[in-house]
DNA sequence: ATGAAAGCGCTAACAG
DNA sequence: CTGTTAGCGCTTTCAT
């Protein structure tokens, strides 16, 4: 008990003793023993995280939010991703329940029916994230990213756009790049503009190379398009380096808007218009509101809403 | 018994008795307790891997690849990223130690001594990854950053540079950024040249940005540079996107060459001369590594030297 | 094919 | 400030 009491820095401890207990641990090569720990304490200070793909700066903002958050008060996270799949995220949360995290945050407010019920059995925190759900699990941390897309629509328009495409993914699987889609149709639609420019770029996600393959077959197919937007940043700096390879001239003969503020959007040459939504704030409310939970904060009994407003950022790829 | 057997698809329970436990966990909303299994079983089918910062295309296809080799068997995957800080590498190893990974898989071969002895009395693989050191802790997957970046000098002198600058951090966190530095100056002098146009971009990991204020301060400085290496290849693309806001024509007026081949540098217009470290496959190499030792395969008992060799890949970013 | 007994390495609860 | 007892939920081992 004394060395359990020495490795917490009980108070109990008179300070020689654990330095004692610390210095003959070191000694001996002891490395404390988590695994025991959580059974006996049914406290695993495990958080389980899930997110499409790891190799997405947005994501790993999130993530990296969500760390810092949380290591600072001894919480690890147990990271798993869906490749963009929710058949495969039900798997995945499956086997992070039985880790008994004490939390879990997950991207998106669309799962499998068994993934739901998992979630909502599972006595823990759930958190939706990068998404607006019609009935969440628990706990939002998100914004629509249909009303997102919707507004650079209303954007363009008022700056005189009228031909304008969307390139995007071209199965449902990410279902934020779903949405995204529809948001573009809906704002189209609502100023009674040709909403059929859907250029499908390939399976999500979506990289440069599939933009700009993508805004190749736009040039072919509808070389009148006057402005394009993308559903990641990704794709649009694709589609711009197409533009350059045509030299064709953006924003003049060809405007392009993205999604994410990745820095490659702020960097090249022309610079891109793009949305903000805010990946690491995301990943930092979550933290917060898992610790708040965790002190039993008063009026934290309700599931939080925790709405992002994401920034139309409008660069040099627009006028 | 019967339940631990079921769920372990242990063939000697009986197909109807197993549907029936499963069926009736289902109902009882019975989540299987990996903790307690852990503990009495000393097995926790974790893996626990060290990066210096999750937003690196790099180090995420190492990571996927290991994920993907390792899911595959049960294992899970337990990340935690260091900051580039071999000291925050010390705290995290320790506390992932204490999770009792089967095996450990870290970013680089410079480490403090606790954590070198840490390592060693794990009673775990361990593998380095990313680095060649020369007093390797356990198995190594790797390569020399110093030899890979000498190559690319080789190649530039050849091709008739002789005014050549390095742009990388301007502190020694980042081993694997100081490596090609020093690749760089050896280079350099081994060909009797000046090897002191070094630019200091800022603290790891060098951003777009911070490559392309890098790359202005060297065009303020040294207006007759005639090439420029980059410690990976988003200063690349960001001293690329500073040539094109200055008009300085590339590669006519200004060569550049980056490293790790990301995405950006096959996309942009010039595309970038950059060097392949094969991320995903150093990943896929080490989990094959772990799976081929926990099978007991016969000639794993000497620790594994499994050296990668990263290639030069020759764009319009030099001629 | 199924079950009984013991114990993995900690910590909660209680005692002093 | 330190120690004793019991037990977290599984799996190992042995028995039937």
């Amino acid at each position: 008990m004394t060395v359990s009491r020495a490795f917490k820095r009980d108070s109990s401890v008179s300070r020689e003793t654990r330095d004692a207990v610390l210095r003959a641990s070191e000694d001996l090569g002891y490395v404390f023993d988590s695994t025991a720990a959580s059974l006996r304490s049914q406290r695993t200070d495990f958080v389980a995280v899930t997110i499409p793909s790891l190799n997405n700066a947005n994501f790993a903002d999130t993530v990296r939010a969500l760390s810092e958050g949380l290591s600072a008060r001894g919480l690890q996270i147990l990271l798993g991703y869906t490749n963009y799949d929710i058949h495969e995220e039900e798997r995945l949360i499956e086997q992070l329940l039985r880790r008994r995290p004490e939390a879990i945050v997950v991207t998106g407010g669309k799962h499998t029916d068994r993934a739901r019920q998992l979630l909502r059995n599972a006595g823990i925190p759930v958190i939706e994230t990068w998404d607006w759900p019609d009935e969440p699990l628990g706990h939002v941390v998100g914004f629509s990213n249909a009303q997102s897309v919707r507004e650079m629509v209303d954007h363009f328009v008022t700056a005189g756009y009228r031909r304008i495409a969307f390139i995007g993914g071209d199965d449902d699987r990410d279902t934020r790049g779903v949405e995204r889609r529809a948001g573009f149709i809906a704002a189209m639609k609502a100023h009674g503009l040709d909403a059929s420019r859907l250029i499908a770029a390939g399976a999500p996600p979506i990289s440069m190379r599939e933009g700009a393959d993508a805004m190749g077959r736009l040039l072919d197919s509808a070389p009148d398009t006057e402005a394009v937007i993308c559903v990641s940043d990704l794709p649009a700096f694709g589609a711009l380096s197409e533009c350059q390879r045509r030299s064709i001239r953006v924003p003049d003969q060809m405007a392009i808007g993205g999604f994410g503020d990745y820095e490659i959007g702020a960097v090249c040459v022309p610079s891109l218009t793009t949305i903000n939504a805010f990946a690491y704030d995301i990943g930092r409310k979550a933290a917060e509101l898992i610790l708040a939970i965790r002190d039993g904060k008063p009026n934290v009994d309700a599931p939080a809403r925790i709405v992002i407003h994401p920034e139309l950022i409008l660069r040099q790829s627009s006028r």
